[in-house]
DNA sequence: GCACTAGTGCACGTTTGCGTTCCTTATCCA
DNA sequence: TGGATAAGGAACGCAAACGTGCACTAGTGC
């Protein structure tokens, strides 16, 4: 609904609009990916018009790349963060991390993550931006996490490899983000006590 | 090059045309996703007019549709079977099959699996053809490991579960489909034996 | 050799969307 | 209060692409 059709609303100015224009880009990649995303639907979706967004972007591809890259730094698929209780154990934490990440797809998470894969896939340069940005920082998580675990005794020293994260991530991000199929915590447990703690444990 | 352009050249018909335009429109699939699709250069690719395309599909929704449905179907990403000698092991046969997964993903498999992963992203009914068509079956294979595994005695019979397949396709197709990132063999063995031989042996 | 079928190439109408321009209106601040 | 700045809306030119139609050409079989 444009902003002059209500009388009296409103204008966005500034960051306000831009975030605004951002959140109706994603929105609209998320619907069916790149193609269909027009500018004037994001205006649309944004209350705003096509010159707003063209005196900030010059052009479609460099908004659908800025709104992917705030994706990518934001709070809804942000750094993994976790305050570790002292007393938790490695296998209590992987396992709240992973509960955490899965909730995070199987919600708007999900729709965003879906948008920046379809990129991904579609655009060699934006994929490298993926791993830098994306993927990198949440593996260093786990990596910290293992590390801590061998602190305390609880993983081996040669366990602490990258293909652990990388293996829950892309279980994960493969059976809820591509295949869309939700996954139970019995078998987020399943995942971590059957694949996980075998493989990390000390013998 | 147009085929009228060589005077003398044989122009395709019925089934190898056929086979020539759905070649062309994974091609071009597979370089920018559905929306770098046009029917004009599926037709220049495939070396045909647009009219004998449009003879055989209505639309060109229907022809990526169509073309994506041989590419689940077909050879590239065909069936995975395996004749196992009866002596391999359990561990061996494993490995042999993400191996030639991972050869195949790796060359023009990938290619091909970014354009079904795409529009897999972009159109959730496609999504559920994709899981029917190619995941289903594949994770039958491994399934079908695992119980011959528990009949020789290598395998926990509670053990079998779906999460080995989907652990194992999720972490391959993540790692070198989507992030597009070559995967070693001293990994591949790292993955069976420090993931899924711990997760299935008996103890 | 001819009739029939199928394919190629090109022109076409139409629609869509990108990006631009400009006038009007709203906002902000001295 | 007024000037400067920024936003909204709409029209526009242009290019691209979908899908159609048709004349001409190639292939096939009797």
């Amino acid at each position: 609904m444009p902003a002059a059709e209500e009388p009296g609303r409103q204008r966005k100015r500034g960051v306000e609009l831009e975030r605004a224009i951002k959140d109706a880009t994603i929105a609209e990649l998320a619907c069916g990916g790149y193609g269909s995303v027009t500018i004037e639907s994001v205006a649309a979706r944004a209350q705003t018009g096509k010159g707003s967004i063209y005196r900030r972007w010059p052009t479609k591809q460099e908004l659908v790349l800025d709104s992917l890259g705030d994706l990518l730094a934001g709070p809804l698929l942000g750094a993994v963060e976790m305050q570790l209780d002292d007393k938790i154990s490695t296998r209590d934490a992987i396992l709240t991390l992973v509960r955490r990440i899965t909730k995070l797809m199987s919600g708007l998470g999900g729709d965003a993550m879906r948008s920046i894969m379809g990129e991904s896939l579609r655009d060699e340069a934006f994929c490298g931006t993926f791993e830098c940005d994306f993927f990198d920082p949440r593996k260093q998580v786990l990596i910290g996490l293992l590390e801590r675990g061998v602190r305390r005794g609880e993983v081996r020293p040669e366990a602490v490899s990258v293909l652990v994260p990388e293996m829950l991530a892309g279980t994960l991000i493969h059976r809820v983000v591509v295949r869309r199929r939700p996954i139970s915590d019995a078998e987020l447990v399943e995942l971590v006590d059957g694949f996980v703690m075998p493989a990390i444990s000390p013998r």
